[in-house]
DNA sequence: CGGTTGAGTAAAGCACCTTGACTTGCCTCT
DNA sequence: AGAGGCAAGTCAAGGTGCTTTACTCAACCG
């Protein structure tokens, strides 16, 4: 039997430090499962434009705002993504200095394959939390942990929510 | 009555997603009060710093290593941590080329203050969360999340943690 | 029409880290 | 003792990803 988790030194850190690690480990396996599935240089701030430009896209000026940062990154981030065939710039239909930017199929195939990677992580991760041999299955925790993540951010966010943004 | 949390969008996207909000909101909130507790200018990275430096004191490879950079990057925390009269550097007993890097007053008051406001924030985040007018108390509540969190942490990494990095 | 607004772009700077190359003190092996 | 190796520390250069500053250009509005 594994060591009981109140006695785990970890249990003693921080909360802030156990967030910061559980993201950090979480998102590392996601990152390295993103690169052995064929993107190894999209980094999650490439799956969180193609997000944030949707299926109907966004000015280059949007999607800075969505993302927390100047429109010169976001213009920067948009042209990599163009000369690697994941977006085009197409003329906006509002007229105007604007264009739009929207995703290539490579861009929605990429989506789905991250949406693919997340949820199979989240399974397999289930499944290692269920085998510890508790009554309680890894879903159930995990459910669990998700509503108490929701509760947090809505205590310390209120409604609106900020970009996610590289920390520190 | 708020919202419940079953109904709130948030409560359908991704696990890794909701890590990393809650994560980057409370070191945002923790980092701001460093700043107004006098500190403007110490980053996380300088409190893992002297965390990972310890009574004991280190050498910066040492630190190097706990803080997962290489040792021309610790070299230049020491350097910056120096020159601000946070660390001193001395003769190392074992000798050689070595130099034992230990914190001065001035860094073992602000772990102080750094570890007060951590919990007064966590404390806080109890009270808000409590105040939800459900049965459980936010005492609970977080005790709970801090459970999941270890577990989740032990299921990804093993017995030996990495080091708390820069998250992309 | 002149002025303002806002999107986009260009250039430079900066924070923070890396890689590469080197010096220096100690230890080991013959 | 001397040669070689190893590890700590330090210079120097490079690179990434962002910001700040400054500009151009198109539409709108009085």
């Amino acid at each position: 039997m594994g060591p009981v988790e109140s006695d785990d030194p970890l249990y003693g850190t921080e909360l802030t430090f156990l967030l910061g690690l559980a993201f950090q480990l979480l998102l590392g396996e996601f990152n390295d499962r993103v690169a052995e599935a064929g993107y190894p240089d999209l980094r999650p701030v490439h799956g969180l434009a193609f997000q944030a430009l949707g299926p109907a896209g966004a000015t280059s000026s949007e999607l800075a705002a969505r993302l927390g940062v100047t429109k010169q990154a976001a213009g920067q981030i948009v042209d990599d993504l163009e000369r690697r065939g994941y977006v085009r710039r197409e003329a906006h239909p509002a007229g105007g200095r604007r264009k739009l930017v929207v995703l290539t199929e490579a861009a929605q195939a990429h989506l789905a394959v991250a949406g693919r990677l997340l949820h199979g992580l989240e399974a397999e991760l289930a499944t290692r939390l269920g085998a510890g041999g508790e009554a309680e299955t890894g879903a159930a925790e995990l459910g669990r942990l998700r509503t108490d993540l929701v509760r947090v951010i809505r205590a310390l966010a209120g409604t609106e929510l900020p970009p996610l943004r590289p920390v520190w």
